[in-house]
DNA sequence: TACATTACTGACCCATCAGTCATTAAGAGC
DNA sequence: GCTCTTAATGACTGATGGGTCAGTAATGTA
């Protein structure tokens, strides 16, 4: 059955963690059974116990391969960028998208999404080691444009949101209902992406005209 | 220890739909075990199974009673709706926030969108009861409002998809980090909703200025 | 009060799975 | 080739939870 055993201390780290990725996406952290993880990684369960003391830590290994070093190289752009904000928010999303949304990177944060009330210790672990730094890499950005008078004066962390939301958003459900074979109204990431982006950084554009009143109305009649 | 037993024929699906209803969002649907949920509507576990054949099928009675009902309302209103397009959105969309988004009812996207892969059988019932219905109530506004020249010639669900999502996603996370007693950067929802269709919906409308060529660069180099 | 019907119960069965640990053998050093 | 260190193994344990079903009692009927 099983071919000889071999030893590689150096390599099994690496193999696991690829494995775990595969696996947690593929059917959530809850449902990967560790003693899969260890067979895809071509080991025996015992050995991934060696290299991970429990499957919590497992995951925030993957996290941390994959997606924190990642925005590290993303505030690194933003530093040295030169262009205008938007091109600066345009390529920021674009490269997020290319490295992280349609990769399997991406589905990490549904992961985290869908099991934190379940595992709630994730929750500080990846609100700490992606979500800031995330979040202040984008609000960073659309306060650079507010600053330099390219963008209206709206809430920051707002507007970052408004970027990032459709774009994580179409992520999630490639990674939910676009691996499964449904038939329903599917959507062109690429043309949701250059739609998504025409819009809001239109709307974010200063205009000469006097600015609209937000449109909503139905504020609290308090 | 239990109280006299009782023989409620009538209320016991309302008071299981409920009580299954409240545990799916706090713990997801697998994690969540039908003897909670028997418990917490008052009865055994044997009575839920009396009920509702099947964990899953328990699962969607609980959202044809909370969401397939809803989207039937949003179309009637959408019929009968007289004012602009942009009006109409907002309506549709502050709606949604009210009566789904910041309730349980919006904890239901999420736990389908997290268990789909493990529960395949869940993706097409989805799809066909929810998913199709909403995306053509939003799809058909934003048309709408191309016809009437309000709008600007953009592909239709893709709008409709950048609309949607970031109220959804707000959503999403309510139901996730949004639980958990977690220090991250806090989005207000009210402001939130209000700068997203500001920005979008300031994105759509048509100017006289001549249209602006997309703002995405890095278009396939092919 | 006696009997029939059926809503309701909960102990039980069996499959699943995270994590352990006594045992095995690969490979380095000599 | 021999020995020793330790990487690797996998049978085992204990806990969990979906679904069943033989039995119990609440209510209707006469």
């Amino acid at each position: 059955m099983s071919t000889a055993r071999q030893r590689r201390k150096e390599t099994r780290p690496q193999e696991l963690l690829d494995a775990a990725l595969e696996l947690f996406v593929e059917k959530g952290f809850a449902a990967t059974r560790s003693e899969e993880v260890a067979q895809r990684a071509g080991v025996s369960k015992g050995t991934l116990y060696l290299y991970y003391p429990s499957k919590e830590e497992l995951f925030k290994a993957v996290v941390r391969h994959n997606l924190v070093n990642l925005i590290a190289e993303g505030a690194a752009l933003s530093q040295s960028f030169e262009g205008s904000s938007s091109d600066l928010l345009v390529e920021l999303i674009q490269v997020w998208w290319e490295r992280v949304g349609s990769t399997s990177a991406g589905a990490i944060h549904k992961i985290v999404l869908s099991e934190v009330r379940n595992f709630p210790d994730l929750a500080q672990f990846y609100t700490d080691e992606v979500i800031i730094p995330a979040d202040a890499l984008f609000s960073g950005a659309v306060q650079r444009g507010i600053d330099s008078g390219e963008f209206r004066k709206l809430p920051v962390h707002e507007v970052a949101h408004a970027l990032m939301a459709p774009v994580i958003f179409m992520a999630l459900h490639q990674h939910s209902f676009g691996a499964c074979p449904v038939v329903g109204p599917d959507i062109d990431p690429t043309l949701m992406l250059r739609t998504q982006l025409d819009l809001v950084l239109r709307g974010l554009q200063v205009r000469d005209e006097p600015p609209a009143p937000a449109p909503v109305r139905r504020k609290k009649s308090a």
